[in-house]
DNA sequence: CAATCGCTTGGTAGCGCTGTCAATATCGGT
DNA sequence: ACCGATATTGACAGCGCTACCAAGCGATTG
């Protein structure tokens, strides 16, 4: 004998099958998959595992299942605002399903990114989501072969692993330029932080503009590594405007730099717009109500998350989504710090 | 015979001890106690792991040991920034320790609280960080009973379950208004929103402090349920100066609200700090370096949860923490828009 | 030299659940 | 009344790992 025996007040699922005069298995159905059982097995089942306050055991499920309920996530970063409200999203469509997250962050890096991956896989998830289209090669090969459903988020793109739900971060930034060209504005300038594939992106979205309006000029960016914040706006802008100090407005591209860079325009009594406009990225709540009003091109980042778990589950329910690449896409929100001057 | 047998490329625990040539159990404990293997031995399972690309499987593990590597977390809210801090300061202490983490939300509900903690607890979690001090009696009585480390998080109190560390919400907010009546403010207002139980405290601590200064008034308290926000704070700031306009200061409880009320004061063109100082609560990076800089309390959110979770390691691994009440303590950072009028 | 001790190693028997398939019950159609 | 088809149910074995106990072994001791 190896161990000690059964404890006694464990409720297994033999407990519960016992009360209800069934078999172990039949009560394992009625956990998986209640519509096999006839109305009066399912009931008794029912009440008998109510009354014993029966929990099943993952572990033991999973074991046996060679599977799991598990759907795991890679974000590059806990901090960013973005990623908080792309998790709200994917936690609010898992809420009160069979499906649990486990969460990991590659802090932009993507052989962090495969190193998890990797460890996740070895547990089968039932599905994965990740983050971007920039993975690396081995990752790319891991994923294509492994079998459940995977969503890469943020941002759309070509030949996707399997679905695929995002915005064009070019398009999207290409259209807050062609807004500060529609607004009279000429000499515009780029504050980048971080310069992740993403923001690369919105890089090429502001050279493309730039370059059709014959407007284009590399001394009007500048960007860093650093990851972003407020206090770097204000850096990164004081930068550009002792390098280029006839810049007439500036494109920034998240929210914190936007409002750093208000901020700094504050300082040195520029007035925004009239004298610099500035448009953000993201369109975080507070732009909506800072003084002036800042413009930013808004992206759907709860409705991200959220849908990118929907089709997880939708995949592993047997429903598959009809198109496994939706753009979300982006509206540019034209407010106080962008406005034509009079 | 049941099943379909063996997977011919699966590597389980027995192909590693094969090909180093020991018992699977000795393969078993290098994984979880090396020390425990004689030096040879340990090289040869650590060789044939590395050669096989051995990856334990973790609901195997579960089953056998009756214990799982999880460490729960209950937060009440993802888009909080504050909870960000914290939880990164959690993903950071576990960072390549061999524990993972299962996060969920309990919406600022004590309720889902129980029921999330019922959840985790039947699969047995290796250890459980929780947010605050007010559990349900239940979820109390529950927690005390369960063996395994548990330290809630965010504030200090009496009689903790388990362990606890954080900082006196009340104790700070009364520091916070202590430095506004220190810079001669008399008629100080506060905003407050959600409310929740750490929340409460900072009002009490406001009203401790007014109520010593004989300085308190219903009237210069605006609260409300609704969640926070930059915008909200610009609203209850309106409200505040409706009902009592002879406010010389306002106090707010967290940065959102005071960024709110700041970007209110300039819209009304009142100026900060001269007409009117403000101070919030956290001291989020923005804080230092808007315009004005805005006054804040700042607290130890990261190591907040890096603590907590080298807490619950310390104590899994045996060597558990001298003091189980951890106080991280606040610091009033005055800035600008709190700075005496000259 | 037998008795004792500490360290290392292995054998056995499950942990709690589910995949597979066979057995049985039920039903409509001829 | 018979047949095959469909819906329900159950038996069995085993998922990959570890708890428990026991045994092997060299060193130490009186």
């Amino acid at each position: 004998m190896a161990r000690k025996h059964i404890t006694p007040g464990k409720i297994r699922l033999t407990e519960v099958a016992k009360l209800a005069g069934v078999s172990p298995i039949t009560a394992s159905r009625f956990f998986r998959n209640p519509d096999a059982l006839s109305a009066g097995k399912r009931a008794r089942v029912e009440s008998a595992a109510k009354e014993l306050g029966y929990v099943p055991n993952l572990a033991a499920r999973a074991l046996a299942s060679q599977r799991t309920e598990v759907i795991g996530v890679l974000i590059p970063s806990l901090t960013n605002n973005v990623f908080a409200d792309v998790l709200r999203g994917i936690y609010d469509a898992l809420d009160g399903s069979r499906y649990s997250i486990q969460l990991a962050n590659t802090r932009y890096s993507i052989l962090q990114e495969e190193r998890l991956l990797r460890l996740f896989l070895a547990q089968k998830p039932a599905g994965l989501i990740v983050t971007g289209i920039n993975q690396t090669a081995d990752s790319r090969r891991i994923m294509e072969t492994v079998d459940c459903p995977i969503v890469q988020i943020m941002e759309v793109g070509p030949s996707p692993i399997d679905m695929m739900i995002g915005f064009s971060h070019f398009d999207a930034a290409k259209a807050a330029i062609a807004h500060l060209l529609a607004q009279g504005n000429r000499r515009i300038g780029f504050l980048g932080a971080r310069m992740d594939p993403r923001v690369q992106r919105r890089l090429d979205g502001y050279r493309a503009a730039m370059t059709e309006a014959a407007l284009f000029d590399p001394q009007l960016i500048v960007t860093t590594a650093i990851p972003t914040s407020v206090t770097l706006g204000g850096t990164l802008f004081a930068d550009l405007l002792a390098k280029t100090p006839d810049i007439d407005a500036v494109f920034c591209v998240n929210d914190d730099l936007a409002l750093g860079a208000l901020f700094e325009c504050k300082r040195r009594h520029v007035a925004v717009p009239e004298q610099m406009a500035i448009v953000g990225f993201n369109d975080l709540e507070f732009m909506a109500s800072s003084e002036p009003t800042l413009s930013s091109v808004r992206t759907n980042r709860y409705e991200m998350g959220r849908n990118a778990a929907m089709m997880v589950i939708e995949t592993l329910e047997g429903r598959r989504p009809t198109d496994p690449v939706v753009d979300l896409g982006f509206s540019v929100m034209e407010r106080q710090s962008s406005a034509r001057r009079s």
